[in-house]
DNA sequence: CTTGACCTTCCAGTCATTGGAAACCTCATG
DNA sequence: CATGAGGTTTCCAATGACTGGAAGGTCAAG
């Protein structure tokens, strides 16, 4: 399996998977003589593993530990659950900080006319901001 | 004002300031006899819209739209809105990826056992996503 | 005159990719 | 056996929005 058969059979784009390897998130695959990288289905399952985690929004870096974890036989799921739980934290610290910038637009873009009238709230909302923000 | 008393004043860090001058956000600022930029209370009131609107999640782009029709006093509101509203947009559906991401993980981790033993749903998941996911 | 706090520029790094250039390999066809 | 298309290789650069540091110039107080 070359690494163009590698992105296909697991979703992950071939310069991606260069990538990954240059940083040290997967191992270094295997060579032809020619120099092509050759993968197993064991990587192709490492790389697919990448790809789900990065779906849910882990970092390359507790990627690296979960990548670890997994390989290791004897791993303990409380180490897992931890930074599954710490992931969801920072997940629920972002949500509430854009939440709360929604917010503010709502209310703000609510009492902008929205016509050719040049006094707009929300312009001198950002001016100075007024007495409704939560947003600092 | 130089550009300490400028940062004091908007809230805008001088190493932010000098980019947002290299970037083309701000105009430049005018300099004294050996060099040093000088800063006029207008010019603080654009930092301190700039910062304001990022702090509402606006990108940098966005906000050289915003200084622009902030300054033209012609400018009319219907603009303003149609980026406001773009941006709750985005926001929402930022919002939106995130939740689904922490709703799966929540799932996950709330069947881990999260002790000693080996056994992790949530790097079975990993592995091969199950049946209840919906984050591609 | 010296010290320390400011200011200047430029360059590099962050994070997770993506893009392109130039050169090499492989395989099927003519 | 040559040719061409479509792989693959490496390396370098860019994205967005900063942040950090180095090396040097300036200013005010002591």
């Amino acid at each position: 399996m070359n690494i163009g058969e590698a992105a296909k059979a697991s979703g992950v784009n071939a310069k991606l998977i260069r990538y990954y390897e240059s940083i040290g998130l997967i191992p270094e695959a295997g060579r032809t003589a020619s120099g092509y990288r050759v993968y197993t289905a064991q990587e192709v399952n490492i790389l697919r593993f990448v790809k789900r985690a990065r779906s849910l929004g882990f970092s390359i870096e507790r990627i690296q530990m979960l990548v670890g974890l997994w390989r290791d036989k004897h791993r303990a799921s409380a180490e897992v659950k931890r930074i599954a739980l710490a992931h969801i934290d920072e997940l629920e610290a972002k949500i509430a900080e854009l939440q709360a910038m929604a917010d503010t637009l709502r209310e703000l873009a609510a009492t902008c006319h929205g016509d050719d009238r040049p006094d707009c709230p929300i312009l001198k909302d950002l001016e100075s901001p007024g007495c409704c923000q939560e947003v600092a």
